[in-house]
Order: C-alpha cells, then structure tokens, then sequence
DNA sequence: GCACCGCGCTAACCTATGTGATTGAGACTT
DNA sequence: AAGTCTCAATCACATAGGTTAGCGCGGTGC
C-alpha cells in the first residue's frame, strides 16, 4: 500500500478503512525522480499533490543572490505540495535530496475525496497544519537558538518524525543531508555549520558514518541541545489528539 | 458586517454572497478584550476559533526561559486560531497586542459551514495555508537576513497585509508594536532592535511617530531592505489566483 | 594516470549581534 | 510631590558567527 505512512502515528487510528482505500485509489500513478532535481518550482500553475512514498524532499526558497533556505524536509508519510491544492500555485521550491518515490494525486480526485469522505478531508488539512507547526518550530529554533541547538532541533525533529512512520532504527539518521543543507537550513554559513558539528561531535552527541548520514550516539543530549519538545509534531505528547476527532 | 474583510483582496470575489452571509452567520457572538492578554494557550483544549475583528493580536513560542518568540501577527480579517479547528490543541500561544473584538465561530459551526458550502472549506483551508506562506517567509528572513533587513522585511509584510484589507493610510503604520515585539519577532535582543531601527531612521525609511506607531517614509527602501516580495501573500502577483477557483 | 570537483575540515581574521549597565521621558500610584 | 514603572536610547565590552583561504580525500571524467 502506498499510503499506509499517510499521518502515521498521528490521526492513523482515525481514519476509517474506507477513507484510507479512497485514499489509495485516488492515486492516478506514481513517479520516481533521481536525487537532487526540482519537482515543482515556484509560481508554477498546479493540478496535482504529491505524496513522498520514499526517499527525502527538501523545500527551499531562494533569495536574490540565489542563497538558498529550506523552509522544510519531507519524509515518506508527507505530502509535499498538499498545500498547492489550494493555492494552485507554489511560493516555494520544492526537490528532490535523495532519489525519491511519489504517489501523484490530481486535485480534481482530491476535490472528490474531501466531497465524499469529509472527514478524509480534515485529516489531509490537519496535514497541511502539521507543516505549518513545524513552520513555527523552525521559526522559534531560528530565533532563540544558536547554531548548535539549531543543528540539533533539526536532527531532533528529523528523528522524531522518522520514528512516528517506524523510519527510524534507533541509531542512524537515514537522511543523508550535506552540511551545505544544514547550514542551509539554519540559517548559517556551511563552515559554521561544520565547526558546530565538530562541537556535537566532541560532546558526544552523534558522529557521521558515511553517505552523509549520522550516528546517533545520545538523542537525549541532541534534543536538551536543541530545546526539543515534539509535541508539536501531534503524535504523542500533550498536543497530541487524546478523543477521538469529531466526525 | 462582521466579516467584510476576510480573505480580502485575495479570494474575495471568489466567495459568493450566500457563502458569505452563512459564515456571517455562523458568529456565536463577539468578544472584546483587552491590550496585552492572553486569549488561547497552548495545549488548552479549543471548540471555537475566533476571528479577528478589530485589532491585533500576537502568536508565540515561549522557550524554557521565558525568552518569547513571535511566530505570527494577525490584523483584522484574519482568523487567529482556525487551524486549531482540525489540531483542537494549539502548539502556542495567542494574545493580544491591542485592545481587540473577536467573532467567535464554534468548531460545530464551521463543521457545518464545510458540509454545506464545500468552497467556502477550501477558502477557510486556503486561510490557513497563507499563515504557513508567511511562517515560511519569517524562517527566510530569519535565517537570511540581517537584524535590520528583518525588521524591513516584517515592516513592509504588515504594510502590504494591512493594505490588502483597506486599512493601510500610506503614511502611518498603525501597529503599536514595541521594540522588543519587534526584537522577539526578529530573534534579535531589543538593544539590537534599537540600534536597528536607529539605522532605518538615519537612511530616512521611517521614524516614531508617538504611541508606538511608525511613520513609513519610504516604503520602497524598506522593501528592498527586507528583501521583500509579497506575492506569498497571494494578494496580487505572480502567485495570486488569475482563474476562477476550481469549485 | 592525471586533472578536476565537491565535500569535510581547519585557521586567521573581521563584524554583527549579545550583554550589562545607565540615563531620561512619560505615565501611573500613593 | 515623590516614588515607581516601562520604554527608547546609548555606551563599553564580549562573543557567536561570517569571510576568505587553504588542505586532503574520494569520486569522476578524460
């Protein structure tokens, strides 16, 4: 099944078999892209979403000098561009980081969905939502953290979200994000980035194991560093939908 | 009428009179609060959502210590808290800057409001999707901006919101943000926000103009400044809705 | 086999921003 | 009238992070 991480750990219990079958069926295809390339560019005219079934997806914008800010990373389980639905048209950028699977949905169908199954429909804007927390998360991290607890924010979150879609095997980042993508990402230079890597590394906090990826050595210390408290992410925790969602 | 300016110079035209009228309609009734308090927390359990009538209003992360981070300004024609209709719990805080009025919509409301006018749920999803298009330019201007092109950049994003619903004069920015609202919005400390504004008042962009307010003196510096570019507001520009929404 | 390139890594130096303290104006209390 | 706040405005000093340059390694192309 293709969209089986589709809000896993999240509202998953709360979507009905019918709902996640329409769900599935509103697939038209799936596509595979290679690593590093543009899936949809800014200001592009939309009439499809996509939903990541593998692979890592990076959401940027870019200034004037092209510098380039990622606004967001999307794992398997993600909709990358639900929000074009609405919008029709993109503010941002959004690629490929790996070679990357995608299950292309075409609003038409998603207009049928939300029509049919309303219910389906609060979950896929629930999704949006999620982003826009994160959004939020990225904001405060940027605006009261420094580069480390940035750094390390990011990979807490990153760990946090693979863990909720079982994407995660409790020592290795599976995303392998250059340093260039973290200072990116933070809001710093790629030699900042690097000098605050080497600190996490002589505290202890992680260490590469090649392919650009990260061994997890104390997720504890990563997220005191980073101030990181997942709720935010609606999984577990006190955000965390505790009644059942109010069909 | 209550909600005139919502979605003002963005899908306006696009909501008919009965779907106006119906979200009109759905008003439990208004609520007038004072400046400076707080109006939803976060992690408290929410059944309605409130539109900003009058006023502005504040949304923000508080971290361990207390430190604040603004994540968002909202001015009339803005719902403060819809997403907290599909999330029931909010990730933060939302308070007011100003003396404000609110229409308060219960969730049941809008639940209904979805069902029976399925465009109008898109244009209340869209809604929600525009506070994550200007989340996603504040985490830009955060990481790539320095503290006086963000202080530029959130000044002229106020102006052009403020004149997409009719109430900006030309002159006179009439938000009395402090500078530490503005050093907590720009991650910067308030001696940085003064030595900021300092410089935007030596190139002659704006200056104090008593209560809090700023006379905008040159709002085309203050734009380059911030690098500003406000077709992420989906007002006007390259991103706008050219076509009739898909209903 | 050699040249190149991207990436991680480092160092020296510079600058934007944080820190801590002080002052004065205006509003509000008592 | 005196005391107390809060906020804008500064200053002197400390530091996080930017800039520029360079090195080595591994992959890739010729």
């Amino acid at each position: 099944m293709l969209t089986e991480l589709f809000l896993k750990g999240r509202l998953r219990h709360d979507l009905n078999e019918e709902e996640r079958s329409a769900l599935e069926n509103a697939v038209a295809r799936t596509i595979e892209i290679r690593p590093r390339v543009t899936l949809v560019e800014r200001g592009q005219l939309i009439q499809h979403s996509y939903y990541l079934v593998q692979g890592t997806m990076l959401r940027h914008i870019d200034d004037r000098r092209g510098e380039r800010q990622l606004v967001g990373v999307n794992i398997p389980g993600d909709f990358v561009d639900l929000h074009g639905y609405a919008m029709k048209r993109l503010d941002h950028d959004v690629g490929s980081l790996t070679g990357a699977i995608l299950a292309q949905i075409s609003h038409r169908k998603i207009t049928e969905l939300i029509d049919s199954y309303p219910h389906l429909g609060r979950a896929l804007w629930f999704s949006t939502l999620l982003d826009a927390a994160m959004h939020r998360e990225w904001i405060f991290g940027l605006g009261r953290l420094n580069a480390e607890g940035r750094i390390a924010h990011l990979i807490a979150e990153l760990i946090e979200r693979l863990r909720l879609v079982g994407l995660y095997d409790g020592s290795v980042l599976p995303i392998p994000l250059l340093q260039r993508d973290y200072a990116e990402a933070c809001g710093i230079t790629p030699v900042h980035a690097n000098r605050s890597f080497r600190t996490l590394r002589e505290r202890g906090a992680l260490r590469p194991c090649g392919e650009g990826r990260m061994e997890i050595l104390d997720e504890e210390l990563i997220r005191r560093l980073g101030e990181f408290d997942g709720s935010y992410l609606y999984g577990t925790g006190e955000l965390a939908l505790r009644t059942l969602h109010d069909r």
